[in-house]
DNA sequence: GCCAACGTTGGC
DNA sequence: GCCAACGTTGGC
């Protein structure tokens, strides 16, 4: 089993609206390596789910991979504003797997609280200038902010 | 709102 | 295939 972190602005859909939807297809990523990654996902893959362009930006939680990726149906969408006029039927370019939502972290960990954990050295989310929406997460790194979660705010 | 760090595009 | 110009992301 594989382990992942996606982000989202909670302006646009949050965890919160994640634990309503309770499954959602992660459409609208427009980069190819975080495409990679999301055709990479295994139903059971586990993800957390990262706040970006918050106040603080952190992890918020936890969701499971219930589909594997299929074609994203906002390429095709004239109306959206992530239409893509390259993509078609026949070779779409852009692929959406389904989470579901799982759980609330009981706090949610601030970036800056990532930053300063020796355990989480390495994380490619912490590298200067990490702009992927879609990363691989080592299993003792999601294991690391889970537990980091679990206790009190330094 | 600024801007650094990337990614993408397109002329050559 | 290079690379300048432009667009986007996302922390601050």
């Amino acid at each position: 089993m594989a382990t992942w972190l996606v982000k989202t602005e909670p302006d646009v859909y949050s965890i919160d609206d994640l634990a309503r939807d309770k499954v959602t297809d992660w459409t609208c990523v427009r980069n190819y390596q975080a495409r990679n990654s999301l055709k990479a996902m295994a139903v059971g893959d586990e993800v957390l789910i990262y706040h970006s362009n918050a106040e603080p930006p952190g992890v918020v939680g936890v969701a499971k991979v219930c589909k594997e990726a299929a074609p994203d149906p906002t390429q095709f969408d004239k109306k959206s504003e992530y239409f893509d006029a390259k993509a078609t039927q026949d070779a779409p370019r852009w692929f959406c797997p389904d989470l579901k939502f799982v759980r609330k972290l009981p706090r949610m960990i601030p970036l800056d609280e990532m930053k300063g954990c020796k355990a989480l050295d390495g994380l490619a989310l912490l590298q200067r200038g990490s702009r992927l929406s879609v990363i691989p997460v080592s299993e003792k790194h999601f294991n690391a902010i889970v537990e980091l979660a679990s206790k009190a705010a330094r």
